[in-house]
DNA sequence: GCCGTTTTCGGCCCGACTGTTTTCAGTCG
């Protein structure tokens, strides 16, 4: 059993405990068990399986992990099963209903024999639902308005559409007369994969001004609520966006409490009361004295804590809180630090630039290499390269690199077949500098076929990347399915570098692998997989991933120098 | 149910808003 649906079955059974009406603080537990376990970078099923232990992760106690261990050998847990029992099947679904907590839902239960949405959606209009006891119109209004919402409400989106937008409103909003800071703080700001709403905070000698030029920015569909200092509008799509400005002595603060995430911001709130601290988003509580100190920067308010400044990437209450204590946290790598792009395609195969455009742009971006890696002649593949087109395209390669004066690497992204061999002949293959592997078909093999199939791709001694290694796209084709930490030694063993693909829609490898893969010692590169030369620019995204593995620029393969890099690519695999 | 330079027992994060009350429960972030 995954991870991910061990958690989802301990925050199932958090949610019917709360409807049971179970103390909070059981409640909790269960909650944050779950969320601790969903962010694990290694799969439970791996650690008993290599006979560790469970009572290392935050969280798990001696029931939970008998719990687990119960859900993994069995792949049932009778003490779930005898809780859901209990309650309609499908009541759970009620407490996704804004408005609609565990308190409401079983009313909603007990005295309307509403189980489901649809249920609900009766009870309301049908008026049953304002006629509850402490319940009325305004009440049933809300749950409507709110489910109307949930409905109408896409996914959460990609970062990589949710960082332009934000950057959009900035753009805007900073040039408002006295404006000093615009900045989007949440799940977005700790870089997460993808993102539910955007908070944006601020602050301005004349907040008022602010506000009224953030409700007529032109990407605004509906004002949801306007006021002096805050404000909610959603954007196309039904994203929400709220802006806040606040005092600016108190911006510190703020941005720590807005920025989350929740997790952390209990764990911190938690070790603060042991110093007689109380933390709020107006600042720090002496709770003896009462007296409030404000912070106008996280650093201020992260070293009043006696903590060192924990970034955003790492708020997610996974060690980052003990590791700061001791200050012990890594410096992470930054998007400055990132030296060349491994991973680029031209108008040789699928791409829509040509091989000078590609240098220019890398030049730009002042990088000391870039590779060009056109994809091989295997099926699927548009314009594959056959060994008369790759001789021709290295002789333009060598030509540019002259004349744009960067250095470039030839290479290929060769397709891994089936059967673990790469489609492309050895006359290709030895002729460039550098190769990278990659699954692009027969992506629905059972796990056991699919590891081995990339093993052997790893161990071919050309290959030196392994890119896009679980195959996802975001919000539309599910990771493959392969044993992870098999590739993960296999990389290790045979000297491949495994990419953090940094295109938005891959983010692949995900944080938690890339996590997993360099706390094993795994070189990592950040490829942007680029198609055209804007594309470069998707390599901050990569570098978000990066960060959110705790990876420092030493982790990462493209923040080499040059002769380092040519180094790893004559390293004799 | 978890956890410990207060504790193996007795605690457990903080504040705001809303609607329906007549002092507050429920929900949210």
């Amino acid at each position: 059993m995954k991870n991910t649906a061990i958690a989802k079955i301990f925050q199932d059974i958090a949610d019917l405990l709360e409807l049971k009406g179970e103390i909070v603080f059981k409640i909790r537990a269960y909650q944050r068990a779950a969320r601790a376990i969903e962010h694990l970078p290694r799969e439970i099923a791996v650690i008993l399986r290599e006979g560790g232990s469970l009572r290392d992760i935050p969280g798990v106690g001696e029931a939970i992990e008998k719990k687990t261990t119960e859900l993994v050998n069995t792949g049932k847990l009778q003490y779930y099963e005898e809780l859901r029992s209990e309650f309609p099947p499908g009541i759970t679904t009620l407490l996704e209903v804004p408005g609609v907590g565990p308190k409401t839902a079983m009313r909603l239960t007990t005295e309307l024999g509403v189980n489901t949405i649809e249920d609900l959606e009766k009870a309301l209009l049908d008026g049953r639902v304002a006629g509850l006891f402490r319940m009325g119109e305004k009440t049933a209004e809300n749950i409507k308005h709110a489910l109307a919402a949930l409905r109408r409400k896409d996914q959460r989106i990609p970062i990589g559409e949710a960082l332009p937008l934000v950057e959009q409103i900035q753009s805007v909003l900073s040039t408002v007369p006295g404006v000093k800071n615009i900045i989007a703080a949440g799940s977005l700001r700790r870089f997460r994969e993808t993102v539910g709403d955007i908070d944006m905070m601020g602050t301005a000698d004349d907040p008022e001004k602010v506000i009224q030029a953030f409700v007529r920015l032109p990407m605004v569909g509906q004002v949801l609520a306007q006021g002096t200092t805050k404000a909610t509008v959603l954007v196309a799509g039904g994203l929400q966006v709220d802006l806040r400005l606040v005092e600016h002595q108190n911006f510190g603060s703020l941005l720590q409490y807005f920025t989350g995430s929740k997790q952390h911001n209990i764990a911190l709130r938690t070790r603060a009361q042991r110093q007689g601290l109380s933390l709020s988003e107006y600042g720090i509580t002496d709770v003896r004295s009462g007296q409030i100190e404000t912070f106008a920067t996280e650093e201020d308010y992260y070293k009043r804590l006696g903590l060192q400044y924990i970034p955003p990437e790492l708020r997610e209450d996974t060690g980052e809180i003990e590791k700061a204590e001791k200050g012990q946290l890594p410096g992470l790598v930054e998007l400055s630090d990132i030296k060349g792009d491994l991973h680029a395609h031209t108008e040789w195969s699928d791409g829509n630039g040509s091989i000078e455009d590609m240098a220019v742009a890398a030049k730009a971006r002042g990088y000391q290499y870039l590779a060009i890696t056109d994809h091989s002649a295997g099926r699927g593949i548009a314009h594959g390269l056959s060994v008369e087109r790759l001789k021709q395209q290295i002789a333009e390669v060598r030509a540019v690199e002259e004349k744009v004066g960067i250095r470039l690497f030839t290479g290929m992204e060769v397709d891994i077949r089936s059967d673990g061999t790469l489609d492309a002949p050895e006359e290709m293959l030895s002729q460039v500098d550098l190769v990278v592997a990659a699954v692009h078909s027969a992506m629905s093999q059972d796990q056991d076929k699919m590891t081995q199939r990339m093993i052997k791709a790893m161990e071919s001694p050309h290959v030196d990347i392994l890119a896009h290694p679980t195959c996802r796209l975001l919000g539309e084709r599910e990771p493959i399915s392969v044993d992870i930490e098999a590739i993960y030694r296999a990389a290790l063993n045979n000297y491949t570098a495994l990419e953090i693909n940094a295109m938005p829609s891959r983010l692949d490898l995900k944080d938690i692998h890339a996590y997993r893969a360099r706390e094993m010692g795994v070189k990592l590169v950040i490829g942007t997989d680029s198609h055209r030369p804007e594309h470069l620019g998707y390599m901050r995204f990569g570098v978000g991933v990066a960060r959110r593995a705790w990876c420092r620029a030493e982790d990462i393969l493209n923040t080499m120098p040059l002769v380092e890099v040519e180094a790893f690519l004559r390293r004799g695999k």
